[in-house]
Order: structure tokens, then C-alpha cells, then sequence
RNA sequence: GGAGAGGUGGCCGAGUGGUUGAAGGCGCUCGCCUCGAAAGCGAGUUUGCGGUGACCCCGUAACGUGGGUUCGAAUCCCACCCUCUCCGCCA
């Protein structure tokens, strides 16, 4: 959400800043709602400021036993006044509420102008150094159907279509991808583990930013008013929602696997071959609070404490720097790691490493006490690190033999009982 | 799902209509004392909003949330949420 402060101050600013997002922000209904709220919110507290110790005086009256009906009566009307007053202004914020809620985050005026993924900017590509195999390199569906490990059209049986049921061999290497990753974040680079809700209540899915806009992309457990979780940067970004945390514990740095669901409304026509767009994927997820100054800092640290486990995999991947047109609603800048699958020839999103500033720490009314004399707002950010549908897609494609087995990476053999490749389920 | 108890500041806990943003205690901060510390003593210690983008100050609001009654609500009424205990059901 958006300072009103600074909106009042800097209006134009804020305009232009958010026109960078292709968003048209009626900043002048917005300035003209807060106007008149503060012109009521004069009225009404000068009201209640006559009311009150008129109030007071009636009671020491009546103490004293003496008649105040007089004085009653007229501290009646001041208070029907006030409550009038009070009825519009509850309006009054509502409406500019709903406003501001609905405005994306000012993108970084570093991020570069554009509107789509053309004008995206690779800054930085990574390979093992290895060339890609001879032989004819099979898809990730085509090698996984034919082991046995993935079984989509008994996912589509059981749920739908985009719902992978992964067997035998490949269930184990999607368990093992998670239980690699979470060891790596939580052993190497200290983030503290978390086991959270895959369900979460209105408010929270408002706080992080996903509500208002993706309300459609999201699955709603309408009996409960509760929407299964996109990412689980939703429950962990809310753990402290309301709270004013200690300065001195920052930065919070969480972790916590989760499956994410997504109904991917209007992703028609997209790539959807077999997991490549999928309604529910697993992912490790990166989350920090950091105080405001080092948020730049804490930003490259979560890029290559996800890109860590690609090089360890060795997998090849880029780095996108995205323009302001494909940053989410509420990230002021945003780094997507994408993962070269060989056999799909094409790259994969594997990660998105974001800054969301002040923007969530604002709706979430998160804060935390350090110099300042007044609590202040903390900068929150996440990465994914990693999801696994897509890194599962790369794994295969880029380990697959001439055979059509899968080869395990050194790193996981441990994780999969010593098993060195996979031949079937 | 049923029955009961309960939600008050960083924490514990008092407060059942009146001058209470809230007793008391703990904790914390500062000062005195001390070679230093402890103990003791004294002072301070919530947040939002508006005036006014800072300080001070002033006003106003807030005792789970939202409504209501009243001149006046932490206190009375209604609805909802959450926690705990017991019962039922179930992994």
C-alpha cells in the first residue's frame, strides 16, 4: 500500500512512478477523498473535544445530586453531530481504501521501462561448462511417461488436468529435490525452517498483495473463506503481520516448503506440456525482514542463495533483471532466475527474487523498533528457492542418458538411497 | 459438532457505568548510591490519526473484532473471531 504522506507531498511522483507498471492511478479522486476525510476528522475530533468534559461535568453534577437534564440534552446533540460526521467518514476511508489497496508498488527507478518480457534484461548466465549431449535429447514428458515416474493422466483422473501425480522413482526425487534444498537454506545460510498453513484467511492473501488483483488465480475454499496458497511467501510474510518486532532480531529470515496452488485462469495457450505450467507444484521459499538500509544487500544475498542449488546441480541458468511492466503487483524490483531445459529448448522460471520495500510491511502494519523514536517499517522480500515442478523438468531433461534414464546429480544419490540413475518407477 | 471458561499494555494482573490510556507487580531505560555490581531510592516506559512531512505540544481514537444502549462503556446488550478445558467425531 502507498504512504498517503508521501501521496499528499509527491502525488505526481507516485502517478509516474506506477504509470512505469502500465497502471493508471486516479491520484485525484484519492487526494480528494483524503481531503475531505481530514476536513471531517477536524470537525469531529473538535465535536468530541466540547463533548467531553461535558460529559465529565454532568457526572460530577449528578454525584453531587445535583440536575444536569439541561446539560444532557445539549451533549445529545453534539453527539448525534459527531456520530453523523463518524458515519461519513467511515465511508469516506473505506472508498480511499479501496483505492490505495488497489494500486501496485512504485517500481525501483533503476528497473528498466517496458511493458513485457521483451524488454526483460539478462544480466548474468551461468554453465557448468559442459556441452550438451549428441544424441537426440528427449522433453521431460516424453522420458518421465515412458519410465514410469509421471503419471498426468491419472493426475487429470483424480483432480484435472495440470495436476502431476509423480510414482515410484519420481515421487522420491521430488521429495529429495525439497529435503536438499530446505538443508541448504537452513544449514548453510541460516534461515530459520517453518512448517505453515497451505490455507490462508482474507486478510493475509490482502497483506502480501495478492488480493485485490489475483482473486481469480488464487483456489477459494468458499464455504470457509479461505484461499489455498499460490506460495507459501503468504503464510510466512504474515506471521508477523501487526506486530512490532524488535530491531534489534532483524533481519527475519524464514524458510518453509509448500506445495503452491495455482488455477492459472488464462493461461490458455501457454506453455502447458506436461509440468511446465501446472495447478500445484512444490516449492522451498526464501523470506527475509530486514530493516530498510540493507534491503538492497539482503536482495543479491536470496539471488544466490537460489541460484546456489542450480550451480550445485550443475544446471545452466539465467538471470533476468525485469522491467517495470512484468514486476508483481507489489515488487518494487524483481530478479527472475530461469533454468535452460535442453530437451524442451527453452527457459524455465524457476525462482523469482523480489524487493517489495515498504509496500507489504505498510498493509501487513508490520514494524519493528530500532533508533527512531517511532516504530518503523521494515522492507520485506522472497525468493524461491527453488520451485520444483520446473527444476524437476531441467533435472531430467538435462541428466537423461541415450537410454532414456535419468542419471541422479551427485548431490542427491544420498537423498535417493545411493540410487544412481533412474530406470524406471 | 456440543458444553463450559476466558481474551485488558512487552509480560503477569486489578478493574462490573463517571473525571481510567487504564491500579499494582515484573521487565526495560535513565539518574542517585558504589571501586564496580547487586540491593535500595527516584523518574520514565503503548500506538494510530489530525493540527503540522521534524520536535514539542494540543485534540482525538483504541481494553479480541464489529455493531448497539447511554450525557458518559474496559465495565451493560447483540453478533462474530480466537484461546483453553471436557464430550463427540476423525487422520
Amino acid at each position: 500500500m502507498h504512504d498517503i504522506k508521501r501521496l499528499r507531498q509527491h502525488a505526481d511522483e507516485v502517478k509516474a512512478a506506477i504509470a512505469r507498471k502500465g497502471f493508471d492511478a486516479d491520484v485525484n479522486s484519492a487526494l480528494a477523498l483524503d481531503e475531505r476525510w481530514r476536513d471531517l476528522t477536524k470537525q469531529g475530533d473538535e465535536l468530541k473535544a466540547e463533548l467531553n468534559p461535558a460529559s465529565k461535568a454532568i457526572g460530577i453534577a449528578k454525584k453531587a445530586g445535583n440536575d444536569a437534564q439541561a446539560e444532557m440534552d445539549k451533549a445529545r446533540g453534539i453527539r448525534e453531530q459527531a456520530a453523523e460526521l463518524d458515519d461519513q467518514k467511515r465511508d469516506l476511508k473505506a472508498e480511499l481504501e479501496t483505492i490505495l489497496l488497489s494500486w501496485p508498488a512504485e517500481p525501483d527507478s533503476i528497473v528498466p521501462d517496458g511493458l513485457t518480457e521483451k524488454e526483460n534484461v539478462v544480466v548474468r548466465e551461468w554453465s557448468p561448462g559442459e556441452d550438451e549431449p549428441d544424441f537426440e535429447l528427449k522433453d521431460h514428458l516424453a522420458l518421465a511417461e515412458e519410465l514410469g515416474i509421471l503419471d498426468m493422466p491419472r493426475g487429470a483422473k483424480v483432480a484435472g488436468g495440470g495436476w502431476p501425480l509423480y510414482v515410484g522413482t519420481g515421487a522420491r526425487l521430488e521429495r529429495s529435490l525439497i529435503n536438499y534444498m530446505l538443508d541448504i537454506q537452513t544449514g548453510e545460510h541460516s534461515y530459520k525452517e517453518l512448517a505453515v498453513p497451505f490455507a490462508v484467511n482474507r486478510e493475509s492473501v490482502l497483506g502480501t498483495g495478492q488480493l485485490p488483483k489475483l482473486e481469480e488465480d488464487m483456489y477459494l475454499v468458499d464455504k470457509d473463506d479461505l484461499f489455498l496458497i499460490p506460495t507459501s511467501e503468504v503464510p510466512i510474510t504474515n506471521l508477523h503481520r501487526g506486530e512490532i518486532v524488535n530491531g534489534d532480531d532483524l533481519p527475519l529470515q524464514y524458510t518453509a516448503y509448500s506445495a503452491c496452488f495455482r488455477r492459472e485462469a488464462g493461461a490458455y495457450g501457454a506453455d502447458t506440456r506436461g509440468l511446465l505450467r501446472v495447478h500445484q507444484f512444490n516449492k522451498v521459499e526464501l523470506v527475509q525482514i530486514v530493516k530498510p538500509d540493507t534491503s538492497d544487500t539482503t536482495h543479491e544475498e536470496i539471488l544466490s542463495h537460489a541460484t546456489t542449488i542450480l550451480e550445485r546441480l550443475n544446471l545452466r541458468y539465467r538471470i533476468l533483471d525485469l522491467c517495470c511492466g512484468e514486476l508483481s503487483f507489489a515488487a518494487a524490483r524483481c530478479f527472475d532466475i530461469e533454468v535452460w531445459a535442453p530437451g524442451t529448448k527453452s527457459w524455465l522460471e524457476v525462482s523469482s527474487v523480489s524487493n517489495f520495500r515498504d509496500f507489504q510491511a505498510r498493509r501487513l502494519n508490520l514494524r519493528f523498533r530500532g533508533e527512531a523514536k517511532k516504530p518503523e517499517l521494515p522492507h520485506t522480500l522472497n525468493g524461491s528457492g527453488l520451485a520444483t515442478s520446473r527444476l524437476m523438468v531441467a533435472l531430467m531433461e538435462t541428466y537423461q542418458t541415450p537410454e532414456g534414464r535419468i542419471r541422479i546429480p551427485a548431490d542427491l544419490k544420498s537423498y535417493m538411497g545411493g540410487l544412481d540413475q533412474i530406470s524406471g518407477a
